[in-house]
RNA sequence: GCGGGUGUAGUUCAAUGGUAGAACUCCAGCCUUCCAAGCUGAUAACGUGGGUCCGAUUCCCAUCACCCGCUCCA
């Protein structure tokens, strides 16, 4: 809808059940969200939707679901432990808090910051006398490391023998475990490894409701591939994610690439898919070449051997793996976002509908007697078949035109209703949440009718 | 994290240093054969913690959360 605001979006989520914002009786905690009875039910069917697309329709693709706690020395060979921090300063003059590499970088372009420890850099700006850019002062607290990981701690004692990490990515559940699936699938390259689950980030920053949180969702997607393989795969993913979208039901008007300029330590090719959302474009997939450093480094951390036996040429390497990764908050937040209408009526008043594609409405059918007469065993009867085929939703109270706007607002793509002709002649008749017409069909023809729409 | 703004019922809004009102929603009942009808009734709120005061939702402080702008987001 145009004129959307988050504020409308968020209030829409919070009124009806998609999200609410979370620990809420306590006054809520900063950037968590709970998903509720229809927002869980979203997600769900947006992470079976990906997973139909990556893996069910791929050949030799392979779901896993690897552990949050990994071995800390994962962090290391992935290159979090040294890289995934902030060093961060304070003007004691004027309280402005610095990312102490930019701040050089900032000084002097040819410093490169980048390259420095923590110790050369409080050097630097010492040597220099780097002033402060908001005051001009030259009064900085010490240096303190940011990192994003979150840490815990197993066993009793708080000790750094014990410290473990949430992992900040799932890519590396993938990385480990590519011999395992390699050998159990007996799969040749290519061949993809994918995976849904949460991931951590000990970020300082605000959210725009769920698009940036500290615990999120990410549904990823490794090939692993010979080298020469790479570019032509990293190609192919990045309109396959963008089809993955539309098949959301997002135009393509609302979706665009950012190929990434600056690349990170692991990358040759980085290209980001971006949403229209109501804030503003935002990342919803990213897809990486992410080269064979990976696999390099856990060879080379946990000193076994990652090179894979070509047995078409007897050549051994490590492979190059190609990532596209979805952010699965973000792809429900891209559907709630896309999928908001407000409809006038003839009477004059204001319709709000969810135009989910059908496939991913939390409820498929809602069964509404038409009125009191019709409550009772016909109508029970009848969900309780289609709750064999369909998650369903019933409502007896308020007018039919009232429990109409319930379900539009809750994307429920079919009403039936219960009526005359339901005890009679064993029809019923089925509003469309989009045209709002009604047809009149036979029970026995309603699961297949309603299954042949909601295919994804 | 910084600056500014805002916190009253599920929602949108009132009022008040001395018993916090309404509309819509929701729930129950009556009525009702297809798009938020009507009538009756019921439930429901001062973000949290301190302080000042005889008494604080109101004034002060802190904190938490949200909004806007920065910052950040390999």
């Amino acid at each position: 809808m145009e004129n959307l605001t988050m504020e409308k979006l968020v209030n829409v989520c919070k009124t009806y059940g998609f999200i609410f914002q979370g620990s809420e009786i306590y006054g809520g905690l900063a950037n968590t969200w709970d998903y509720g009875p229809l927002g869980s039910r979203l997600k769900n069917n947006i992470k079976d939707a990906w997973r139909k697309r990556f893996i069910q329709e791929r050949q030799n693709a392979y779901e896993v679901d690897a552990a949050i706690l990994m071995h800390p020395r994962v962090w290391e060979a992935s290159g979090h432990v040294s890289s995934f921090s902030d060093p961060l300063m304070d003007c004691k003059s004027c309280k402005v808090r610095h990312r102490v590499d930019n701040l050089i970088d900032d000084f002097d372009p040819e410093a490169h910051a980048d390259g420095m420890t923590q110790d050369e850099m409080m050097q630097y700006i010492k040597d220099h006398n780097v002033p402060c850019p908001n005051c001009g002062k030259h009064d900085f607290t010490d240096i303190r490391q940011f990192n994003l990981m979150f840490e815990t701690h197993r066993g009793v004692t708080e000790d750094g023998k014990n410290k473990i990490y949430l992992r900040p990515e799932n890519a590396q559940g993938e990385y480990v475990n590519f011999l395992n699936v390699q050998r159990t699938t007996r799969s040749k390259l290519p061949f993809s490894i994918g995976q849904i689950g949460k991931a951590f980030r000990n970020e300082i920053t605000p959210g725009n409701f769920t698009f940036r949180t500290i615990e999120f969702e990410q549904m990823e997607y490794q090939t692993f591939c010979k080298e020469g393989m790479d570019s032509e795969l990293y190609a192919f993913y990045k309109e396959y994610a963008k089809k993955f979208f539309m098949d959301l039901g997002i135009s393509e008007d609302k979706l665009r690439y950012h190929d990434h300029e600056k690349l990170a330590h692991y990358a040759k090719e980085a290209c980001d898919i971006e949403y229209k959302f109501c804030f503003g474009w935002g990342e919803v997939n990213g897809t990486h070449n992410r080269t064979n450093f990976d696999l390099t480094q856990h060879q080379e951390y946990s000193k076994v051997s990652h090179e894979y036996l070509d047995p078409e040429t007897n050549e051994k390497y490590i492979p190059y793996i190609i990532e596209s990764t979805v952010g699965a908050d973000r792809a429900v937040l891209a559907v709630l976002d896309n999928s908001y209408c407000e409809e006038t009526l003839e009477n004059g008043e204001i319709r709000e509908v969810m135009k989910f594609p059908a496939s991913l409405a939390p409820y498929k059918v809602a069964v509404l007697p038409l009125n009191k007469k019709y409550h009772g065993e016909k109508a029970n009867e009848l969900l309780s078949k289609l709750s064999k085929y369909f998650n369903c939703t019933y409502d007896e109270t308020a007018s039919i035109g009232k429990r109409y706007r319930r379900q539009d607002i809750a994307g429920t793509p079919f009403c039936v209703t219960v009526d005359d002709n339901t005890l009679n002649e064993n029809t019923v008749t089925v509003r469309d949440r989009d045209t709002m017409e009604q047809i009149t069909i036979s029970i026995d023809e309603l699961v297949s009718y309603v299954n042949e729409r909601i295919m994804f």
